[in-house]
DNA sequence: CGGGATCCCGAGTGATACTG
DNA sequence: CAGTATCACTCGGGATCCCG
């Protein structure tokens, strides 16, 4: 498992020359989408907002206030809005007294948060290793 | 491919499951080492310089800056010095005149870059429908 | 001359208070 | 309850400077 086989360098090359023909750095930033949808979809909010919109199928604000913890009023409002316009969660509002606002994951939304679950669950496996290497780090 | 099986979603919450053992809410930031791991390797300018390190077997200084387009001398050489600090890559300066500097994916940043690789793809896939619903959103 | 470090400034963020 | 308003503050961008 520490070692990478050829086969998989190989794959690798392919898909990050795929890749590159679209977060080349000739492309001015305007032309380059994909920058742009990933800066929105990796922010650490939002992906906190996300996976916790996949574990509940819906969820309120102040719910979702609670679970991402540490978030704050502002950013919360703002991510949800960004994630809202494109595409990734819909926003239901309910006019009672008090008001009820509910989110929860669009069809969209979910196929990314499976991608999403990959790389988080690669994050937990290797997250004390990681810790590791910066105890271990400038003392050799 | 729009639509998602019962089954996909028995599969996505049992992983939720795993996952929010380890980021709940209840869990002080202090003891959830998996955010703190997550928000340096999901950083927009990491992962941009992460692939490019993928894609390149070796990057000096101003070569990553050109290709990482956008990006400061001053978030480029604090980002490299996280990353480095995690163990992703790892810098080897030449006492030349001038000096020469290359980085690195070290091989546990290269199982790294796999992983992102697969999400990024998605988000190259899937950019065009970002950008569609973003146009689309408020109109109806 | 390459690889940063430093400084200054503006945009974004966090904490709290407040409102429809 | 679900957000906005306010304000102090941090962080990133950009230019410049420095050191080997």
């Amino acid at each position: 498992m520490e070692t990478i086989t050829d086969n998989q360098n190989v794959r690798m090359t392919k898909k990050l020359e795929k890749m590159f023909g679209h977060i080349d750095y000739k492309h001015p930033p305007e032309l380059c989408p994909v920058r742009d949808v990933m800066s929105v979809a990796s922010d650490q909010w939002s992906i906190l907002i996300l996976l916790w919109l996949g574990y509940f199928p819906v969820l309120r604000f102040n719910k979702l206030k609670k679970y991402v913890y540490g978030i704050s009023n502002k950013v919360l409002s703002q991510r949800l809005k960004v994630l809202e316009t494109d595409g990734y969660i819909k926003r239901k509002a309910y006019a009672e007294v008090p008001i009820r606002v509910e989110y929860n994951l669009t069809t969209f939304g979910k196929t990314y948060v499976e991608r999403l679950l990959e790389l988080t669950e690669w994050m937990q496996q290797n997250s004390p290793k990681v810790l590791a290497n910066r105890k271990k780090f400038g003392l050799d």
